[in-house]
DNA sequence: CTTATTATGTGAATGCGTTCACAAGAACGT
DNA sequence: ACGTTCTTGTGAACGCATTCACATAATAAG
């Protein structure tokens, strides 16, 4: 069991994936499911699945794989899904709005607490019951709701100051959609969800790599 | 000039940040700029701009740096930016709406010309001057239409089928919002774009990385 | 023309994630 | 009980991306 020991990027991003393919397992009563399994469904190796799960413990089983329920609530604890965070939404355009609409999110425990925006006719109104605030007092509301995490869908040129504002209230999670790359403290968690340059790989492919 | 060498997928995405910079620093009427340059706008190093620059040739002007226009254009061909593709949303619920309605797509010349659900009574209506059609005809359609890329914003259930019968039609590219894994040949290219993995990361991150 | 400065391009070194390979352990049938 | 089969856990080997370091070259100033 290598405690103390630096988790890479790759080896999280992972463990949300064995999250949901337990999931899946324990509500088909699967008991127990074995590396080469997990590792076939998602194209991973077997030996890729056995070192990421090793370096938070051994709870496999020799010749029989590991406990299916007790694995899924394991990553859970690790990946602080078994609990709720709050989170709020900047920006109640297109994208900000159907993420408030999205059920997924509320499934894992991510509890969407407030929207802001900076338009008078969308204040006041309110999405899915969630109340459309000003984004004009956003550190403040935010802190008073003790925000978790800070979802940015914002167009690019505002999406920087609201990082700011987020930063400066204490927020140490943010998700951003904007396409610009944020200025944050590395104490600040980010991560960016930039949809262009999905559709620019998938380009880069179609014309073959070259130009 | 290493041609023939193959590009690691970490050059091809930061060729689209490279693209978005030197978009940005065209419109400010900058002739020149240099690696250093960009790795700080970015936190890149400079060696990591100018080895992923000279995978595709060696534009750049020792003393000088790299013409801010030629460069950009050069990556739009590598990107296959410099003309338009023509993609299809399967899912008319909140993500596929919103994303319809994402001005930056237009921009970049990748064009929503159909979309598609199951629902009849949105069948027919239409979202920002673009019909809602049958999924049942997705593969006809997709055809008829010459569809390059198909995002997919249904229900996780429902994935695999769509993006078989996109595979079918012939298409090569494929950005899938479901939180599923899909199974497509090697042939195909696949992006996830997965907002409650991106929600978990930061999750395990504010845990500090431990339960 | 010469010197100082700036910045590219790239082989070499480094670091890190992935895969290999195997010893060790557990279950199951005979 | 014993051998066969299955599967974990992990040190070692490997491969690939990143970083280093420097030769090379262009500009600018005097």
């Amino acid at each position: 069991m290598p405690r103390n020991r630096r988790i890479s990027e790759s080896t999280v991003r992972r463990l949300s994936i064995y999250y949901r393919l337990l999931s899946g397992l324990e509500k088909e009563g699967a008991p127990t499911v074995s590396s080469r399994e997990l590792a076939e469904k998602e194209k991973l190796t077997p030996a890729q699945v056995r070192k990421d799960l090793s370096f938070f413990g051994s709870f496999g089983t020799r010749g029989l794989g590991y406990p299916v329920r007790e694995l899924r609530e394991k990553i859970a604890r690790i990946l602080g899904l078994n609990r709720t965070w709050n989170v709020a939404v900047v920006g109640a355009g297109n994208i900000g709005s159907a993420l408030v609409s999205y059920k997924e999110f509320q499934k894992q425990g991510f509890l969407i607490k407030l929207i802001f925006d900076n338009d008078q006719r969308k204040i006041g109104s309110s999405h899915k019951g969630i109340p459309v605030s000003d984004v004009s007092h956003l550190a403040d509301e935010l802190k008073a709701h003790h925000i978790d995490i800070v979802v940015i869908a914002v167009p690019g040129p505002a999406a920087q100051g609201v990082a700011e504002e987020a930063v400066s209230a204490g927020v140490r999670a943010i998700l951003n959609f904007a396409p610009v790359s944020l200025k944050i403290p590395a104490s600040v968690s980010l991560r960016n969800e930039n949809m262009s340059m999905e559709l620019e790989q998938l380009s880069y492919f179609l014309v073959g790599g070259n130009g």
